[in-house]
RNA sequence: GGCCCUAUGGUCAAGCGGUUAAGACACCGCCCUUUCACGGCGGUAACCCGGGUUCGAGUCCCGGUAGGGUCACCA
């Protein structure tokens, strides 16, 4: 058998959407699985949309996201390459290959050359919807002469190229996914291959590249499921080998309709930025639309890619769960190094002023004690921020109302001063210290279980819940305790 | 509206003619932890409707309903 070759065929819209996100990272799964290729390109033939930097953006995202492809666009120093025998990837680049492949098509006349006016079409169209009639091209041009049409180009009259559509013929192919699809050309409108601009449509310019990129598997959303036989039509005409045809269903928002920008984070960015973990979104993003036989659900990128099948994905569209990607998230935070937690949390903890980039070095092993104290809390990195915020104010605030009145409980002031007693005893807090603490307060005060541990708590953190409070006291220091007692002793207690 | 596709708990989903209809997220209890979280145990909750086929249907067929997609010189 020959190599398996998939692409993921983006338009350059700056951002990539969590649904394509998909897309592409069941392409890298199969293509890896099977030991073949996948290929990014680049589709960029509507001029009118073209946005600065979007291609940049895109190839960074499928990187971060370690979606990675093998051939294509890439960023190197700062700057778009490409690699690979089959280039260019990037369709503006491949106009003079469209336009051998369509003078083939016009020569066989499978295409022609189609004069009529954006008005003269608008109109057409009005007149059909108000007849109740689906609106499609009246095919005015498609027996006009060829050699008169030459020469009317010649002229210089703006003109497009259409694709002469059998009449009246069921055209069938199997989809990976979605089984077998049969629609008849009758449906079909004489699809425009090559625009005004002398740019080629999608659908031309990707069944040439898919073509002469040696793709095997086209996968993509299942919006392109109707207007594969356009496609299929286009092979047939030239005579080539038609691909495995593969339409996923949409990733939908809570309200079952297409994911989309206004109702939260759509672009993978957005999640790189809340500090989600690139192998659990991908491992969550396969998980809607796919399942691998034995259920397991959290997920290697490896296991993934062993595990793979196209059988096995999902025909119905699925809701985009925020829960259940966080749980993900979770577990993938909590399955990894302690390190790496830490290094994705410094950039968060210093843009919040809570540590300086010099602390970063000085101070490492004490910023990591403190993502310790939390690294089970968070479903994501960025929430660090408000989990370990008790560690940075020194002025103690009761969170509620109920927390004010633990601080106001008889046996607080005995407490305080007991605590104070003991750390004054000290150079500064070590692990011994931290795990006799709460037995030598008891023996000295008298206090003991819930009055002993939640004053305390709230003394030093104002919080009802939150770390281990032998973390937070080692975390927090001699000093910073100090200072805390004394605060809570000025101004909460009375 | 025409054409195409789809239909299992709130959500993601197993299931491929015979099951007490898995599992996960979320939710609710309980346990663990003298906090929270993690973890453990348990619970609530589903085969869209109607006809067939069959000894037997979530599973196959037909119809209905609902949802989605598509009908551009956008991809």
């Amino acid at each position: 058998m020959s190599e398996v070759r998939l692409r993921f065929a983006p338009s350059p819209t700056g951002y990539v959407h969590i649904g394509s996100l998909r897309t592409a990272l069941y392409d890298y799964l199969f293509a890896n699985q099977k030991g073949g290729k996948y290929i990014l390109r680049i589709e960029d033939t509507d001029r009118s949309r073209y946005v600065e930097g979007a291609v940049e953006n895109m190839v960074q995202s499928l990187l971060w996201a370690g979606v990675k492809h093998d051939e294509g666009v890439f960023i190197e120093d700062g700057k778009l390459i490409q690699k690979g025998e089959y280039g260019p990837y990037i369709q503006s680049e491949r106009l003079d290959i469209y336009k051998k492949y369509i003078d083939e098509l016009i020569q066989k006349g499978k295409a022609y050359y189609c004069f009529c006016s954006k008005e003269r079409l608008d109109k057409v169209r009005e007149e059909q919807k108000e007849q109740g009639v689906t609106p499609m091209y009246d095919k005015y041009c498609r027996n006009s002469d060829k050699t008169e049409a030459e020469s009317r180009i010649k002229a210089g009259e703006e003109y497009t190229i259409r694709l002469r559509v059998p009449e009246n013929k069921d055209i069938t192919f199997e989809d990976l996914v979605k089984g077998n699809i049969t629609i008849n050309t009758d449906e079909i409108d004489d699809q425009v291959l090559i625009k005004t601009d002398g740019f080629p449509t999608y659908h031309f310019a990707v069944v040439v590249d898919d073509y002469l990129m040696k793709i095997t598997h086209v996968v993509r959303g299942d919006e392109w499921l109707v207007s594969t036989p356009k496609q299929i039509i286009l092979y047939q005409a030239f005579g080539w080998k038609i691909p495995e045809f593969i339409h996923l269903p949409t990733v939908l928002n809570k309200d079952k309709k297409k994911l989309s920008k206004r109702q939260g984070d759509v672009a993978v960015s957005d999640f790189q930025k809340k500090g989600y973990l690139p192998e659990a979104l991908c491992n969550y993003l396969a998980l809607v639309g796919w399942s691998p036989e034995d259920n397991q659900e959290i997920l290697t990128m490896d296991e993934m890619v062993k595990q793979f099948s196209f059988n096995r994905v999902s025909k119905t569209g699925g809701v985009f769960d925020l829960d259940k990607l966080n749980w993900v998230n979770g577990q993938h935070i909590r399955k990894s190094d302690l390190d790496r937690i830490t290094k994705l949390a410094i950039p968060y903890l210093i843009d919040k002023n809570y540590i300086t980039k010099e602390d970063v070095n000085k101070r490492y092993d004490w910023i990591k004690a403190i993502i310790a104290s939390v690294q089970e809390k968070i479903s994501y990195i960025s929430e660090i921020t408000d989990k370990i915020d008790i560690f940075f104010k020194n002025e103690i605030v009761p969170e509620n109302d109920e927390a004010g009145e633990m601080l106001k409980k008889e046996q607080v002031p005995d407490l305080l001063q007991a605590l104070k007693n003991e750390i004054l005893q000290i150079d500064e807090v070590d692990d011994e210290f931290v795990n006799n603490i709460f037995k030598v307060l008891k023996n000295k005060t008298g206090i003991k279980g819930k009055n002993l541990f939640m004053p305390t708590r709230i003394v030093l953190t104002g919080q009802l819940h939150g770390p281990d409070m032998g973390n937070i006291i080692k975390v927090l220091g001699k000093q910073n305790i100090l200072k805390r007692i004394e605060y809570v002793e000025r101004n909460l207690i009375k």
